[in-house]
RNA sequence: GCGGACGUAGCUCAGUCGGUAGAGCGCCGGUUUGUGGUACCGGUUGUCGCGGGUUCGAUCCCCGUCGUUCGCCCCA
């Protein structure tokens, strides 16, 4: 059609999938929460140079694929394509790095300019979490429990598998690479061809290489553990340590790497099978150096992110709409009573619509449809005596009962999650909230 | 950026070996001027994604384009 459409990668969350993103988005706030985590919120647009610094400069991913625009004044701003290096910029413009740790959950729209596949928009949304001071694996550990529990809270802990590695140290890591390229070179006409260019410009990428002949050199490929100094191995065994203590299973995998430089120890990703090619879910790391990036003392700091898209499509039951209570005036003369009733309802903290077109039949109609779960018929009689018609759409159960009464009855019926309730119903077996901590 | 598949009613899809389209669901109305969710009856819905070409004639064939989708590249 001609009609205007949404740009392309961009997708409007209406009905069920805004709800399935909003229970995502609470779920990571709420299991944050329990953690100490506390939730910022950084402009959705930063100078480009938060984002370049913290990618460096060659990286095609900074030329291609970042939304990146001069503003009026000439400066060139980036919507983000992440949420890390702008809470580090944060920390430091704020001044916070003098009060470390910082514990940090954000949540909101992200931008990359890629071709779209499923769960992988334009426009996308992340849930993250930071913790930035400590320079201890347990940290990690902690860090990582705490995204096994919110996939555990949304339920979808036993369709994930958490894979685990470790980058060593700068050093390390340095020596294993050049252990690395000098294997590869070695082998360089048998690469792929994307392989042999990866060779050049990012050798540890050939380590996750789809095609099957790299992934036939990699067996007797230099391994990182054979090159870990000291320091990082005592990190390793620490945090492997560290996540038996918090009860987290997971898998080793070597090759699991990041790109980029200020990344150290510990790399981990959320792997679902359900997803086709796009099946992490949830991933993250140790990095060192970025908050230096933007201007800060050197601050080790360990995080993750999550994708809302793809934890959304793995929502076994979407949230179910709240029932609400549909008032129903029969004949003009009760609608201003009509209208009275259902104020008190709404102060009540009951959500109640009110039914105004058509006959009753068209309104109970349209009372069903929106999944009511009581009808509160008024007419003349009703008005004349002081009481209303309850029924109950669920059972078709009707009584004549006054208003005091409806309130109190409609009150205590279960129609709104407390606190409590969805808290209970959001942790894994075996915690339970509210008592004790 | 590269390659494959797809694009027909609000939704899911059928169809025409080239003669301007149909089903189910939904929606609206009625059977029931004060009672829904089940039944029955009736009705409504389309520039067949967009642009161009071939043709007497294109939703169908060809080219382009936009979008969706699967994979590659990339994945901070």
């Amino acid at each position: 059609m001609s009609a205007v459409q949404p740009v392309r990668g961009t997708h409007d969350l209406i009905g069920e999938e805004q709800r399935r993103h909003a229970h995502v988005v609470d779920t990571a706030r709420t299991v944050t929460g329990l953690y100490g985590f506390e939730e910022w919120s950084t402009p959705i647009f930063e100078e480009t140079a938060v984002f370049a610094r913290s990618l460096g400069d060659t990286s095609d991913v900074v030329s291609k694929e970042m939304y990146t625009f001069p503003d009026r004044g000439g400066e060139s701003l980036t919507l983000r394509p992440e949420g890390t290096a702008a809470i580090c910029r944060a920390l430091v413009t704020n001044g916070l790095t003098q009060s470390l740790p910082q514990k940090v959950f954000y949540t909101g729209p992200m931008f990359r300019y890629e071709r779209p596949q499923k769960g992988r928009y334009r426009q996308f949304h992340q849930i993250g979490a930071e913790l930035i001071g400590p320079a201890e694996p347990v940290a990690d550990a902690e860090a990582i429990a705490m995204g096994r529990d919110v996939l555990g809270a949304l339920g979808i802990a036993d369709d994930v598998t958490l894979e685990l590695n470790t980058l060593g140290d700068p050093e390390s890591r340095a020596a294993w690479r050049k252990a690395l390229i000098d294997y590869f070179s070695n082998f360089r006409d048998r690469l792929s061809q994307d392989s042999q260019d990866r060779l050049d410009r990012n050798p540890l990428r050939i380590l996750d290489s789809k095609a099957p002949e790299d992934r036939a050199l990699l067996p007797d490929a230099p391994m990182l553990v054979d090159y870990l100094n000291d320091h990082s191995k005592r990190f390793w065994d620490g945090l492997r340590a560290a996540l038996g203590a918090f009860g987290v299973p997971f898998v080793e995998n070597p090759r699991i790497v990041r790109g980029l430089d200020y990344y150290s120890h510990t790399a981990f990703e959320f792997v679902t099978t359900r997803l086709g090619a796009q099946g992490t879910v949830l991933a993250g790391g140790r990095y060192e150096g970025l908050v230096a990036e933007m201007g800060g003392p050197q601050t080790p700091a360990i995080g993750w992110a999550g994708g809302v898209e793809r934890l959304a499509m793995l929502l076994e039951n979407a949230p179910e709409k709240e029932a609400p209570i549909v008032v129903i005036p029969v004949g003009d003369a009760a609608e201003a009573p009509a209208i009275g009733v259902l104020t008190r309802l709404r102060y009540a903290g009951l959500r109640s619509e009110m039914a105004y077109r058509g006959n009753l039949k068209k309104r109970m109609e349209r009372a069903n449809r929106v999944g009511a779960s009581h009808v509160v018929i008024l007419g003349e009689s009703e008005v004349a005596k002081g009481v209303v018609q309850m029924r109950d759409l669920s059972s078709g159960e009707q009584s004549e009962i006054s208003v005091d009464r409806l309130i109190e009855t409609l009150g205590e019926a279960p129609l709104r999650a407390t606190v409590r309730e969805y808290l209970g119903a959001i942790l894994p077996p075996g915690l339970s909230a509210g008592k004790g901590a």
